[in-house]
DNA sequence: TCCGTAATTATACAGATGTATAATTACGGA
DNA sequence: TCCGTAATTATACATCTGTATAATTACGGA
């Protein structure tokens, strides 16, 4: 008969220990391992409760995955500041292949939300806004960086270079993310800033001839 | 008491029909979706007769991972073929970013397996080793194209661009997949070969001064 | 043609999962 | 201090999951 003993918590605290939860369960576990018991256990809840801040168990795992989504470009957008633009690129690459954003604990739950965007409509727009944040944020640093380069003003060409340049951070992050064993010796962020460089910085040919 | 009919099949293509029918599964649904039941419909087939190819629910999909990397794999090698190292890099890049490597379907199947990677040992191998094999193509090309290209033979050089190369294709092939709306009016193949070239024929600073 | 063996089906089962609901508790306002 | 309300717990339930096992069927060899 002996009640479990608790006291009341603001709405939004228990919503952010309810998501922060989610997340570490998700990351050690992966999206299955996400189940109502094994989160109301991390949070030191019972799992009825969790139906009292998100209508359905979808609802908060989309609720983790936007907070996520934030804290990650928050991050990088953060990082980045202000000041000449091959110094924000440096530091957008910094924290993207660094830690906390490269570690094991990110790229576990990157992965997990990943899987359901194909399926999932609402983790679908979540994770677009994710990804134009951050493309935004790299489409003014390259536009500053051709300008500062004599490079004409190509608004295409540039969405195009930003593309690539997401790519060359979310493509080495993820490849040495997910086999740190193998590029054990690899300067990531150096290989990253040098690649996105040599692209954005085009042979003779593209650049306005003064 | 009607029983259903059935006839027996050859092991080989009773475990290739399975393969298939968790793939399907996988690509529609997502793992969650590919369960014992759902595989053995899609396959016609009864769902305790699994067991009797594999072992348990995990082989099984193991086993589909497996098949998946070696078409991807097998896939890419074979379009790849011989000739100029830049006609080969070419093929790489179309094979890698257009139909069927480039389809809805390979990108679900592909990103809930990955999901899978951080958590799951046995998952983690198989990708390891199909990763690595695109990788040794990509560094046969490298080292070809930089030859040609007059710069010095740098083995650890070429590794860290064979690893940038894929991270470009990799990271286009998913960003592109995973929101085909946004990226319509992309030419895929275009950038990713552009920037690869970028990334390997690098300044002349880094050239051989003949 | 018939029989033995292997393949396939049918059935059952225990555990886990999301959800609904009633009982209980904590906490602020009167 | 006490009470009403909202938050939290406890319990229950139907469904789905992987798996085990016995019954049945197909098929090749004698």
């Amino acid at each position: 008969m002996n009640r479990r003993s608790f006291h009341h918590e603001p709405e939004e605290v228990r919503r952010a220990t309810l998501i922060r939860a989610t997340l570490d369960a998700v990351a050690e576990r992966g999206l299955p391992g996400a189940t109502v018991r094994e989160v109301a256990q991390r949070a030191l809840v019972t799992p009825g409760l969790i139906r009292r801040y998100f209508v359905s168990k979808d609802r908060m795992v989309e609720a983790a995955y936007a907070t996520f989504v934030e804290d990650l470009t928050g991050g990088i957008t953060e990082a980045v500041g202000s000041g000449p633009p091959v110094d924000r690129l440096e530091r957008l690459v910094r924290a993207s292949c660094t830690d906390p954003l490269a570690s094991p604990r990110h790229v576990a739950i990157w992965t997990a939300f990943v899987a359901t965007v194909t399926t999932d409509p609402a983790m679908a727009q979540i994770h677009r806004d994710g990804y134009r944040a951050v493309r935004v944020l790299l489409e003014d640093i390259i536009a500053d960086l051709r300008r500062a380069d004599g490079c004409p003003d190509d608004p295409d060409m540039i969405h195009r270079q930003a593309i690539a340049a997401n790519a060359v951070i979310d493509g080495i992050w993820l490849e040495v993310s997910l086999d740190r064993g193998t590029f054990a010796d690899i300067d990531v962020v150096d290989l990253a800033r040098d690649s996105i460089l040599a692209i954005i910085t085009r042979p003779s040919a593209e650049r306005d001839p003064t």
